[in-house]
DNA sequence: TATTATACTGTACATATATTCAGTATTTTT
DNA sequence: AAAAATACTGAATATATGTACAGTATAATA
């Protein structure tokens, strides 16, 4: 991606407002009249520029043929599903775990994720993490010790601090002192990392 | 809005793919090659009964002038300012105070909003707000009790619930043992509600 | 110094496109 | 039973639009 100059830049913008304002990418004679051009070549050659510099695609012969290339990623938003933390059962995509839906930025939190699982209890509330809010849970297995993993024994799913105490032992630390802390052993207890929580959104 | 029928609901759908793809709407051709159709008077007549129930708006004259209305609205993200709690200093949209802006959908909250507030402090953390968090705030001074509102008192800013005791005293409860209630006698000092917090998001 | 990129005006034209008109047929509403 | 809405084909056309060509001028680059 080159450097754009200022008039590009007035271009680039131009047709990205009027997109947002009518819902579809302005004509040559369009762009001439925000910008008082006088000559539609002008904004063409302007266009061949942008094209040519990567901010814009240009569809050869079609009318209004622009798309804006990464202009709308930052809009462009995905739907995330709830999922519930039931007391049982993992928290699988299947459907009828599925509560709602919400649709946000996909780069909305520092790392992407794949869902938001709605809070139940209080164990994390030392954590700011309180009943009803919504966990974005990116799925991995890569944690390290102080991360809030989305845990499964059996078929409990609990959120908790992971904590590796050894290779054998695995703590999962509630953030409220009227809990315990959860010992996995395990030589003797599977434990599933569904995920780990890497944010958070509260509706009031 | 009258109800849409099948063929309806086809078009429309491939107006949408269209658009998501393309970034510009579809030309009456381009529906019929979608969907199969032999006369481009089949897409015309379809759009304008979509334009007539209030589906599409249609630009006349202009090539591919068709906008879905309330199409994107689930996807059409705002950009919000987040603007930092400083000690002293109302939180005001001036730009020397917006440290950074998120892109995020309109109706994200159950209410809709004005900014982030960063959160400085942990005077909330009972309430499940820690430092760093960013509460959506919508401006506002129509604030019940037990709304965690924005307030100012002098150039001194906070987040709080919020607590009529009388028509002339209003207490400022934090939640958080180590904090005091802030007790303002409406009387002797000025009281600023800035808003009140409608959701909150954390990034880990 | 020559060349390329930028930044325009102005004209022209092929074609992409909206839009109208003339039909046919089925279903829904009045 | 008549009228209106739905769901098409097919042809025709005015115009909206992309795009090429001919210039002019300035700034940046090689």
């Amino acid at each position: 991606m080159k450097e754009i100059t200022s008039q590009q830049q007035r271009v680039l913008d131009c047709i990205q407002i009027y997109i947002k304002k009518t819902g579809f990418p302005p004509t040559r004679a369009d762009i001439c009249r925000e910008l008082g051009f006088k000559s539609p070549n002008s904004a063409e050659t302007h266009l061949r520029a942008l094209e040519k510099k990567g901010f814009i695609s240009i569809e050869s012969g079609a009318s209004r043929g622009i798309s804006v290339i990464n202009g709308e990623s930052p809009n462009d938003s995905n739907e995330y599903p709830i999922i519930g933390l039931v007391a049982a059962g993992s928290p699988t995509l299947a459907q009828e775990n599925i509560e709602k839906t919400i649709s946000c930025p996909e780069s909305f939190f520092d790392s992407d994720f794949d869902y938001f699982l709605k809070v139940k209890g209080l164990s994390m509330k030392d954590a700011g993490i309180m009943e009803d809010d919504l966990i974005a849970v990116k799925r991995t297995t890569d944690v390290r010790n102080g991360d809030i993993v989305i845990a499964r024994i059996d078929d409990e799913v609990t959120v908790k601090y992971f904590n590796r105490k050894s290779s054998k032992v695995v703590e999962l630390e509630p953030a409220n002192e009227d809990f315990e802390n959860i010992v996995v052993d395990l030589e003797h207890e599977q434990l599933h990392i569904e995920g780990k929580s890497v944010g958070l959104l509260r509706k009031n």
